[in-house]
RNA sequence: GAUUCCGUAGCUCAGCUGGUAGAGCAAUACACUUUUAAUGUAUGGGCCCUGGGUUCGAAUCCCAGCGGAAUCACCA
């Protein structure tokens, strides 16, 4: 697909043709030794010391027969000083004359050797004594500036271009690059901590047979070899519980998981949880693990347990908040759930003006009034414990009260870090809270988990009492790095495809003649002043971007728009 | 899915109640040996998101579509 080039980027396509010319290899194979790092060099400095860098040069400010320029190296950016008769002490100027201060654009990887010294101004810089062009960048950057109040200007912010074209955001952006690396080491530092505790690290199918583990609806997929439906993972849990049964005491696994639903800041399709189970441990044990677990996560990434989200501080330090979900209900809205009937609970729902559905059960009443009403009120890190039996299928009952499970869920800032229970190891009960689900499948409950034979089989063979937790790792991230929409802490969030759809003028002439109406191919062809070949290619790449539909009756072949 | 806002040069944006497309940065050319949002002079660069409509005339008004953002709904 060829795309109509800008005049710069046809400008430095010319460039990178006079390079060749000039016997210089703009793609060179060869390592580039590397000895520093930009941010390095600035903070260790010393006079005179002889380094290798390589990055991309930034910045250019040619001043007759010397010059400056940025180097951006993965660590951050540092300035070069190129002087004409340094850098070519005999009667060939063409290094400096042509090759830099013509032939470089801004983007321009290139490897750097020179010493290191402050400049009048006494700015660490590097005097360049030879330097080589190790890509070169065919597209114009975006180039935000600094200046010298701190203000940004022109910076590259919007958020269509930056997550689709996620590279240049990297580049230009360098708070972007940071709310990566502290992903990074969220991720480092939870793994090392559970690691530490003896847990295993595994990996469970993310294609299975059944979706289990969890309420929500899944993508499909189909094995051709085995002709079946497959579905990608809504959740690992019920695997990992399968490792349980099998003897491990501790695994964890960092999931992708797959959810088909809406995509808004807080959901995107895929996202990463962190499940671990760990035998012989109950929910209470969990809640005492997990607060120590965040707190110890919060300072090594903030380097303290107090945290600035949006405007509000919140506070990480153990221990959190425990309220059950009785106790909020009633904290928040004067209502109490306890000994209601469904009923009931839906005309609570109706008194609090929330929308209910025939299809929920108490358990999911109650959820509602909990979400609508209570969740969004917990700023600090809060617990809240002891969900009822209906909407935690997996869940082991209350050890003192049967209505009840014994789960929690961690809050912060108002939204749902964690999930976790005293895992349900009662084979008869798991079977029959399966078929509860069932059962709010009939009633049009879309997101009631299916039964899953294999998983009953297992627990038959005996599990140990196991505590279970999910953690939403892109919400964690998004807390701290006060981040509030979750395709900024993605690389890569779904997007809607991008329409690359390029017309030749002929395609825009066809197009242009054709309407919703259906009308007579031929009709068409008469009308089209070209040659076969590309009335041909044409039709063929207009139905190809299903931009005309062409279709055969008895009365003849009929072209009309999509 | 609903509502609101947005889509103009490589980037950031201006362009009023319709009348020949603008700025800064970036680019090109020239000058300039410690600058730093370097500076000075000159020059080039636009399917004004797409398709219809109204009009003598549309970047501008209307309709539809596409893409994005925010809020809500759905949903962990």
């Amino acid at each position: 697909m060829s795309q109509e080039l800008s005049e710069q980027e046809e400008q430095r396509r010319q460039t990178l043709e006079k390079i060749r010319q000039l016997g210089v290899e703009p793609y060179p194979a060869e390592e580039f030794f590397v000895s520093h790092l930009a941010e390095t060099l600035k903070k260790e400095f010393v006079e005179n010391q002889e380094v290798q860098i390589a990055g991309r040069m930034m910045s250019q400010r040619i001043m007759g027969k010397a010059s400056f320029a940025e180097l951006q190296d993965s660590s951050g950016r540092i300035q070069l000083y190129f002087n004409r008769d340094e850098l070519c002490p005999g009667e060939d100027k063409m290094l400096y004359n042509e090759v830099f201060k013509k032939l470089l654009d801004l983007g321009d990887f290139i490897g750097v050797v020179g010493r290191m010294f402050k400049t009048q101004v006494g700015e660490i810089s590097v005097n360049v004594a030879s330097f080589k062009l190790l890509s070169k960048s065919l597209k114009p950057l975006p180039l935000p500036k600094i200046d010298a109040e701190g203000y940004t200007h022109d910076a590259f912010t919007d958020a269509e271009l930056r997550y689709r074209q996620r590279y240049v955001d990297l580049v230009v952006n360098p708070k972007v690059k940071e709310t990566f690396i502290k992903r990074s080491l969220i991720f480092t530092l939870m793994r090392k901590a559970l690691e530490r505790q003896g847990f295993l690290e595994v990996e469970t199918p993310i294609l299975q047979a059944i979706p289990g583990g969890a309420a929500a609806r899944p993508f499909i997929t189909h094995h051709n070899a085995l002709d079946i439906p497959l579905y990608l993972r809504i959740a690992n849990e019920l695997y990992l519980k399968r490792l349980i049964v099998g003897g491990f005491d501790g695994v964890f696994e960092f999931a992708k998981d797959f959810r088909n639903e809406g995509m808004d800041r807080t959901h995107n399709p895929e996202f990463t949880m962190m499940e671990l189970y760990v035998a012989y441990k109950d929910y209470r044990w969990m809640m005492g693990f997990t607060e120590q677990l965040l707190q110890e996560i919060v300072l090594g990434v903030c380097e303290k347990t107090e945290l600035l989200v949006g405007d509000q501080i919140i506070s990480f330090k153990a221990p959190f908040r425990r309220v059950t979900m009785r106790q909020a209900i009633l904290e928040n809205t004067g209502f109490d759930i306890a000994d209601k009937t469904e009923n009931q609970l839906r005309d609570m729902c109706i008194d609090l003006n929330i929308e209910v559905q025939p299809s929920m059960g108490a358990g999911k009443l109650i959820d509602e009034i909990f979400s609508e009403k209570c969740e969004g009120n917990y700023i600090n890190p809060t617990f809240i414990t002891d969900y009822p039996l209906e909407m935690s299928p997996l869940c082991k009952r209350h050890r003192e009260d049967p209505s009840l499970t014994e789960r929690f869920e961690l809050i912060v800032d108002g939204k749902e870090i964690a999930n976790s229970y005293s895992e349900l190891n009662d084979p008869i009960d798991q079977r029959e809270r399966f078929e509860a689900q069932l059962r709010l499948t009939e009633r049009g409950d879309d997101e009631a988990m299916l039964i899953d034979q294999d998983f009953l089989r297992s627990l038959e063979y005996g599990m140990p009492p196991t505590s279970g937790i999910g953690i939403g790792m892109d919400r964690l991230v998004m807390l701290l790095t006060n981040n509030h929409s979750i395709q900024e802490v993605l690389f890569f969030p779904q997007m809607r495809p991008e329409k690359t759809v390029s017309l030749s003028e002929l395609d825009k002439l066809i197009l242009n003649m054709c309407s919703e109406n259906p009308q007579a191919l031929s009709e068409l062809r008469t009308k089209a002043d070209c040659s076969n070949k590309q009335w041909d290619l044409s039709l063929k790449h207009l139905s190809k971007n299903q931009l005309v539909l062409i279709y055969k009756q008895e009365e003849g072949v009929f072209i009309k728009k999509f």
